[in-house]
This record gives structure tokens, C-alpha cells and sequence, in this order.
DNA sequence: GTCTATATAGCGATAGAC
DNA sequence: GTCTATCGCTATATAGAC
């Protein structure tokens, strides 16, 4: 039957609780900055309770990236019925994956560790959700694309990369740090420049006419 | 007087042979992958010989950094002198940073280390070579937006920080990796879409005129 | 089942031989 | 002056007490 004992579910609270603390750790101080000792402590249990749960630490940076690939998912699904165009899901996407950073609450992980990367591929579970994330991100992208609202020029994967590579941009870091701009303000900054790019409209379309070069260089 | 001995020459060359491979693989591993013992072992020299030259690990590192920033103000000193526009400089040494790091050249940091980041703010000759980069980059941008080549909507310091975001794009190694593309067509793909951005230019241009709903959200 | 205490290993940094 | 050998520390992971 689908009865769940009272214990497991104290178990999975606890899960929670610790792939909680986990993505935070993460989002603060990145994989190799964080320790396995400082989850413990976060979550409040010993650190030999963690390895009951989970098998090493690669296996927590796991939970805590599929956790953050749950919620991406859950809010695909609420922009899927939201009768907005595909553009403009794809920027409240994006728009979500920056104030989720700016909470404080974005996983970073290191772009080059071949160990974490082989436990992460050979993760069932995060592999799954990466790919039905990516496969509902690259339809709308093709659709956008299709309507004029994305560059054609630019490959669709190439699209995707560079949404997902916004997710965990340095530059917000930066200006939130220094303290002169406003969530919302850098929110709309950088949304601006990954979509708007930084060359003024009136040049780029000025550049639409052979006999410039101002335009950034084509994407042949 | 400026006579160098012939012992003092050889300590010099060996000192930019220990520099470049902390640039290589700082590139390659990132710097908390980089072991000491692995430089040691790729300059070919003795772990403790290291320890003359450069006091710690954290030294290795700014040492890297200001080699990459030399080269970027001899990169900016051509261009300075190039003829070319303000804007098209710009894009130029977003193209040179981007073949620096095709090149396996660009040495990587973690974003968050405060210890390595202490030292690198302690450290002079980084400090001050990356204050006169910035100076030269924010000249050049606040003249390219005065030209209307840059949106002016957009902070110089923010234009400054993506572009040097730009410069460890994580887009680009994944792409390299996908083995889809040549090297070339990532440097424009990447070139466009950071000056350009994702959307297209025409639905850029439409939603210049109230009434519609479809350009990024604007940078107030 | 939970915690204390420890095994094991890798890395930054150094002392001492030649 | 150069290298071998080692120290000391930290962090992952585990065994055994209660």
C-alpha cells in the first residue's frame, strides 16, 4: 500500500532539511568550499548520519542540483498555461533563474571538476530532469525563434547554453556586492543584456544596412 | 646600475616558465584543482625551488593573473592606436579575450574563495594593472555610448563587468566541447550574443513602439 | 539509531642532506 | 642552490561506543 510509516517520513523530512542546508552551502560558498562537517552542523545532526542518507558528498551536490531542477520544472509548468508568447516565457525563465540567485539559493558549482562532472553524468535522476528542461526550453526556443522573436542566426542549443550560463552569472554577483543597484534594478539590467545584448538599437539596426561594420560580427 | 648578472637572467626565465604553466593550468583545472606539486613537476623544478620564487599558492595565482593582465594592456595599447572606433575596439577585445581562451590560456578562479581573493586585493601589482585596464575599457565605453554605438541605458560599469564576465564564459567551453563548431564560429556566436543579445532584431525594433510587450525588460 | 573518535589520504609548506 | 623527505593540517569517510 501507499501508507509511508511516521518514521520515513521523519527520514525524508530530514532529507529535506539536509539537501536544503546543501544548496545554500552551495550557492554561498561553491562545491569545493563547502565542507561535509559544515553541512552537519547546518542541518544539526552528526556527520556520520549524513553518510546514511547520502553516500558522499558528490551524491549531496546531486540532490541539491535535481532539487533546483524540481522547482525550474515546476515553474516551466506554471509558464506553460500562462498564455504568455514563447519569448516572453523564456524571459520569465529567465527572469526566475536571477531572483533565485539573488535569494541566495542557486547552487554553483565548479565548471571544471572531471570527478563531481562523472557522478553528476552517471545521476540518473539529475540527468532525467536536465534533459526534460532542457527539452521544454528548446522547444519554446524554436517556437520564438519561428515567430522572430529570437535571432535565427543564433543555434537554438547555443540559446539554451548561453540561458543557462545567465543562471549562474558572476555579474549579478558583483552588482549586488556593490551595493548600488536594487534587486529589481539588476534584474532588469541583466535581462537587458542577455536578451537586448549591449549594442544600442539604433546602431544594430543602422548596421542592417550594408556599408557599416558597427554591428557586433554576424553569427555566420 | 642596470646590469643584469647572467644568474639573475636565468632565476627571470625560470620564474616565466613557472608563471606560464600556473597559467596553463589554472586554465585547464581551475585553481582549486591546480596542485602545487603538479607545477612543480610540470616546470620540471623541485617543489621547495617554487617556494623561493613565489612565497604561497595564493602568489602562483596573482602572479598568472598579472601576466593575463599585461597582455591585455598590450592588447589595448595596438588597439588604442588601431584607427578603429571606440565600439569596434571593444568588440575586439571581447574577440581577443574569447581566443584566449580557446587557447586554453585564460586562468580560472573560483568566484568565491576569500582567502585567494584577500590576497589577490592585497596584492599591488594586480590591483593596479586591473585599475588601468578598467580605466582604458571605461574610457572607450562611455565614448562608444556618447556615440551611440553602446546603449546608454546601461551603466559603463555593468557594460565593464559583462564584458570581462564574458572573458570565463563557461558558454564557450561547452560549445568547444560539443565539437559542433569551429573555433571561429564560437567567437562569433558568442561576439553576438553577448553585443547583439538573444532577440532578434526586428522584434527589437517593433517593440521600440508602445503597445507591445515583447522586448526585454527594460533597464530602468 | 545516533554520536564520538578515528582512519586515511591529499595538499600546502618546510627542514635538512648533499 | 637544489632536491628528498617529511611535517602539519584539513577534509572525506568510517568504525565502534551507548
Amino acid at each position: 500500500m501507499a501508507r509511508v510509516s511516521f518514521r520515513e517520513q521523519v527520514l525524508q523530512a530530514r532529507e529535506e532539511a539536509i539537501v536544503s542546508s546543501v544548496n545554500r552551502l552551495l550557492a554561498q560558498k561553491g562545491y569545493d568550499g563547502m565542507t561535509v562537517d559544515e553541512v552537519a552542523a547546518d542541518v544539526g545532526i552528526a556527520k556520520a548520519v549524513l553518510y546514511k542518507h547520502f553516500p558522499s558528498k558528490e551524491a549531496l551536490a546531486a540532490a541539491a542540483m535535481v532539487r533546483v531542477l524540481d522547482r525550474a520544472q515546476a515553474r516551466l509548468a506554471e509558464l506553460a498555461v500562462s498564455g504568455m508568447s514563447a519569448f516572453e516565457r523564456l524571459q520569465a525563465v529567465a527572469r526566475w533563474t536571477l531572483e533565485v540567485q539573488l535569494a541566495g539559493e542557486m547552487p554553483s558549482l565548479p565548471a571544471q571538476n572531471s570527478a563531481l562532472r562523472a557522478a553528476l553524468a552517471a545521476d540518473a535522476g539529475y540527468m532525467g530532469k536536465l534533459l526534460a528542461v532542457s527539452e521544454q526550453l528548446g522547444e519554446w526556443i524554436t517556437e520564438a525563434q519561428a515567430r522572430g522573436d529570437i535571432d535565427t542566426a543564433i543555434p537554438p542549443e547555443v540559446v539554451l547554453y548561453t540561458l543557462f550560463a545567465r543562471a549562474c552569472d558572476p555579474v549579478l554577483g558583483v552588482l549586488k556586492a556593490s551595493g548600488a543597484y536594487t534587486d529589481e534594478r539588476i534584474v532588469a539590467l541583466l535581462l537587458a543584456t542577455c536578451f537586448g545584448g549591449l549594442q544600442s538599437r539604433a546602431t544594430a539596426t543602422a548596421a542592417r544596412h550594408p556599408g557599416r561594420a558597427t554591428r557586433a560580427a554576424p553569427a555566420r
